[in-house]
DNA sequence: AATCAATAGTTACGATTGCAACCAATATAG
DNA sequence: CTATATTGGTTGCAATCGTAACTATTGATT
């Protein structure tokens, strides 16, 4: 192993990357496969499915930690497909109020139909006391997200 | 929130790449300035200098979960740089040992000091306590990855 | 009110990515 | 021992991404 004192499997950044990574890439073929819906895509609506209001851009990109380009572009072809609907602020025109369309409901509802089964295929793999400390550590780096501002993009 | 029992904010794929975004991108900052280092160089070079011993681009690519053809490009600049030099395997052809040159060594080196350093300070933003539970979460997944293989790529 | 700064969102463009097709070498089957 | 399948790795190309620059609108300063 390493000669120092750093040890790369113990180094949180390699080993939350790698988790991510691997979850999401399982539940991402699924979607992928079934709606034709980008990474993006699908996280742009569900956020905003899951808020269950309307949302601008710019929150929505907080919220799901997305750089603003790519929400830009996810929320384009988001329109295009009429799930979703922009609606002009009416004291601030920079604004667009983003919200799902019944279509967009409706696709909303069948793919957390998805991933619900998903999130539960993965508590039967980790073990709900293995799950529960992931969760009080997901917690923690949260907590810590909101602190520190991102540096941006994603 | 939402109307039926799907919650994003427990989801957790979503989840986990927010945490992996974050603290992946932080780091990223710093190696990217100080080395002119991209994400899947890094990974490349410390899955190499943590090892300590040669290995194929297959084998890095299992290990960080990186796409080969992400390590192909990688392995091709880290050798630009003189960094890494491979060599043919006497009985088997097809195959390239990596390994990192003395001068790869030390930029591991310094690197994994930049890295040492920004774990204490993830330590210190999480606290040891739910550090230690994300630990075990990660060691959770970690184990699963290894029992189902990853649908490629990363 | 005229200027300057800040903010929401889009876009042009160069860089990075991943799929698929590929080459080369080895293993397996007939 | 040829023919076919498999495996390690690379590459062409189209798609995706992020930076920086831009438009449009509002806020702040004087």
């Amino acid at each position: 192993m390493a000669r120092d004192g750093f040890e790369l499997e113990n180094f949180l950044p390699y080993r939350l990357n790698r988790a991510a990574e691997f979850v999401a890439l399982r539940f991402a073929a699924q979607y992928r496969e079934r709606y034709q819906l980008t990474r993006p895509e699908w996280r742009t609506l569900a956020a905003l499915g899951s808020s269950g209001r309307s949302m601008t851009a710019t929150e929505i990109g907080a919220h799901s930690t997305m750089h603003k380009t790519k929400v830009s572009r996810a929320v384009f072809s988001l329109e295009q497909r009429r799930w979703l609907k922009r609606e002009e602020d009416g004291r601030d025109r920079r604004f667009e109020h983003l919200a799902l369309t019944p279509a967009g409901e409706q696709a909303y509802r069948e793919l957390t139909e998805l991933a619900s089964r998903y999130q539960a295929e993965l508590l039967s793999m980790l073990g709900s006391e293995d799950m529960a400390a992931l969760s009080t550590g997901l917690h923690a780096v949260e907590r810590a997200m909101k602190k520190s501002a991102a540096p941006e993009s994603g």
